[in-house]
DNA sequence: TATTGTTATACTCTATAACTATA
DNA sequence: TATAGTTATAGAGTATAACAATA
């Protein structure tokens, strides 16, 4: 984990930025030598910060649960949605993933070589392939929805009740704007 | 923008991973002809990946307004947390924005070199450098500040009455506890 | 001519080891 | 011996152009 512990809570009036801080060049020699924690007021209350930086707690977090799949957030993706729709192209796995198709055929190729996935030759349209998940991948993914799951639990014990749903929830609005 | 938004909204019991869908090798003809929408029930509810499709659209919205300035999230947040904090350590500034020291070095010979910010050889140690902004940086840092006000209140507008405060609070603490 | 998968490539971010100058 | 800033470097992740096979 990076150094970003050492944060405020958020302040009542979110909507508001950070205080400025009014430091003069006199205070200079005095906050050189404090070492006291800085001012982060500016960036608490900020959407997109927060957002980045909580997106890297829960990564690293899943990191950690599925280190024992050997699985990264996009793999386990990967897995997720050819195993909800077995024998679709590739490019349509990869686009609905936002992955460029370029990026895609490494990933592939690295799922293929652990016994996860398979290419077949579309027999309707021999430039495409069809990708679907061998049984190995079947049954891997079926551990690593488990252990998803126990991810979300414990996210939702940390978020409250109803916490969870809605941040969630709120989180799709950004994506479907913007 | 990437090809993410093919989505669906997020269903009611959002604790629960998306169904598994029950497909059996007879159907894969099928599936691989039709050019329907992909099936991406399993990912809609899952906190970390909505996090991550969150925060990359917020930052494209934020790289859109930010362009007149010349200014990626990391260094509108390098000078935020300089302008509030001014004669602080280079390696303090870095720490508190989760940069490693050696990678933040590139970034302030940049916002140097445009003559944003500035170091200056701290009296009492002569190994750090005290950072400050230049009043060229302030000056740019309070329209900065403003247009991430307005951004702040877009996405108040986004996500409804206490949406975005509610979301702030909910992202913080994911930032405590991981 | 357009599409699918692929290769090559480049650019950004991030992480680590090791050097230097100071303490 | 430890710390601050730095250099070099390597590894991800991501983006684009162009090619071969196929439609």
């Amino acid at each position: 984990m990076d150094a970003y512990d050492s944060d405020e809570r958020t302040s009542g009036a979110a909507t508001t930025p950070g205080r400025r801080s009014r430091r003069t060049a006199a205070d200079l020699d005095e906050t050189a030598e404090s070492g006291g924690d800085l001012d982060l007021s500016g960036l608490t209350g900020v959407v997109g910060y927060r957002l980045r930086r909580a997106q890297l707690a829960v990564f690293e977090d899943f990191n950690r649960r599925f280190q024992r799949f050997d699985l990264k957030p996009a793999q386990y993706s990967a897995l997720l949605v050819i195993g909800d729709n077995p024998g679709r192209k590739q490019s349509e796995i990869a686009a609905a993933l936002g992955i460029q198709r370029p990026n895609f055929v490494a990933m592939l190729d690295e799922l293929e070589r652990r016994g996860l996935a398979e290419r077949t030759r579309s027999t309707t349209d021999r430039r495409s392939h069809a990708v679907v998940l061998t049984e190995h991948g079947r049954r891997l993914l079926a551990e690593a929805r488990a252990e998803q799951a126990q991810q979300e639990t414990d996210l939702g014990d940390l978020l409250g009740p109803g916490g969870r749903d809605a941040l969630v929830s709120l989180l799709h609005r950004l994506t479907q704007a913007e």
